[in-house]
DNA sequence: TTAGAATTCAAACAAACGTTTGAATTAGTT
DNA sequence: AACTAATTCAAACGTTTGTTTGAATTCTAA
């Protein structure tokens, strides 16, 4: 509704979205001006207000544009799965949602060909952003997603209870996130990493998370 | 050397950090003006200048006066284990180094009464802060702490590849990380969760850290 | 070739930002 | 009571922010 059939038009706007995107990840999103977008991009400064209207609704698109793709692989991998654990009248099992959720997620983040390991980098610092505004179109972006993977991995661990499940989920985000996020995030590590092949971390979380998942579960001894 | 020895100043500053911090786990550090920090705290906008010099340095103390003792603890229950460990002749335990890190973390995320819990919450999302002022400032905060929770995790894991068991801490400084921020952190999960009594997420998560520290070894099964 | 819409552009807008100034006020010391 | 240093205060500083304006330009279609 708000995309113009111009004729430059498309061309400026893609500059712009990629331009945002990395400016976005490397300062964030506060401290990305208007203008250091527009002259990253080589356009005008108006250009932003005109195709997208304001710098709110540029950050919306900037996060659209690769999450809607993102969550659309993950819910075709749960698919599959599950037709295929259906075909052989089985259940799904826990390590086929955690992959079908974190593999592309992981895949992603290795492309640094067309920016989407820069992408996926922004991601996981927007998480735990603070905007309303950003909070607001994510959640909403994810709610489907999240539904059907919830119920999946209910659904694989039987007679676990579903509050225990819900926070082990929310703690592989985490790590997930740490693990996208990388060597670059802090230099808290600096100079302790050294082997960073992007291929090794598929396997490499999968087993961190295969293990927190099925750790035994907390015993409270509350004497209540 | 800062720290001016008035009459009406210690009580002024501390005003003004406590607001500081409320407001920046809040709204994020940029979007917190030095009007909104002033007005909360009820002193003239130019106090902060005089008292702390400029708001990166207000930043700084920010988070000085909380992660010094943060680190002193955790520093003084891994010396703890050490010489526990050392005295009945056995080496620690990689949960007890787990414990010594992750426990004084959550403990300080569950005081809710002097704003350690805001502290915490502002704390997650700042380890993914691109504002390099705050990056440079924890790093060294975190330096010798960092430094010697890992020869510890290395000496009670002997025989596990180095890098491996620093992928995996920080696979759980991720996971850590989401369990402080809970749910408020983004609204993604809205709805599911119940159960938030914080005495509850210390087992909780030291169950999954446990689990996924101690996971079989990924099988990278490259063809090299 | 001309009409007309889409896009670009330089310039300006008001608002908010962090910081500085110099005078007024406060409180402890002599 | 007089002096001195610390602190508070209202006002203003120059910059930068996101956005808007209206004219210039570009390109398509008739």
């Amino acid at each position: 509704m708000n995309a113009p059939q111009g004729r430059h038009g498309p061309e400026t706007r893609h500059r712009i979205l990629d331009a945002a995107e990395s400016l976005f990840m490397e300062h964030g999103l506060d401290a990305t001006s208007m203008r250091m977008i527009t002259a990253t991009a080589g356009v005008n400064l108006a250009a932003v207000n005109y195709h997208f209207g304001s710098k709110d609704s540029l950050i919306h698109e900037v996060f659209q544009r690769r999450l809607s793709e993102l969550n659309r692989q993950r819910l075709a991998a749960l698919d599959r799965v599950e037709r295929e654990a259906d075909a052989r009248g089985s259940k799904v099992k826990p390590s086929q949602v955690l992959e079908a959720y974190f593999a592309p997620a992981l895949q992603l983040a290795t492309d640094t060909e067309h920016g989407g390991r820069t992408f996926m980098q922004l991601l996981g610092r927007t998480y735990t952003e603070p905007n309303a505004f950003v909070r607001k179109f994510l959640a909403e972006e994810y709610a489907e997603t999240l539904e059907r993977f919830l119920a999946a991995l209910y659904a694989s661990l039987p007679g676990v209870p579903r509050g225990e499940i819900l926070w082990r989920f929310h703690f592989m985000m985490g790590a997930t996130s740490y693990a996208i996020a990388g060597t670059d995030a802090l230099q808290l590590f600096a100079g302790h990493f050294d082997d960073e092949d992007p291929a090794r971390m598929l396997p490499r979380l999968m087993s961190f998370l295969l293990g927190g998942l099925r750790a035994p579960l907390p015993d409270f001894d509350d004497a209540a």
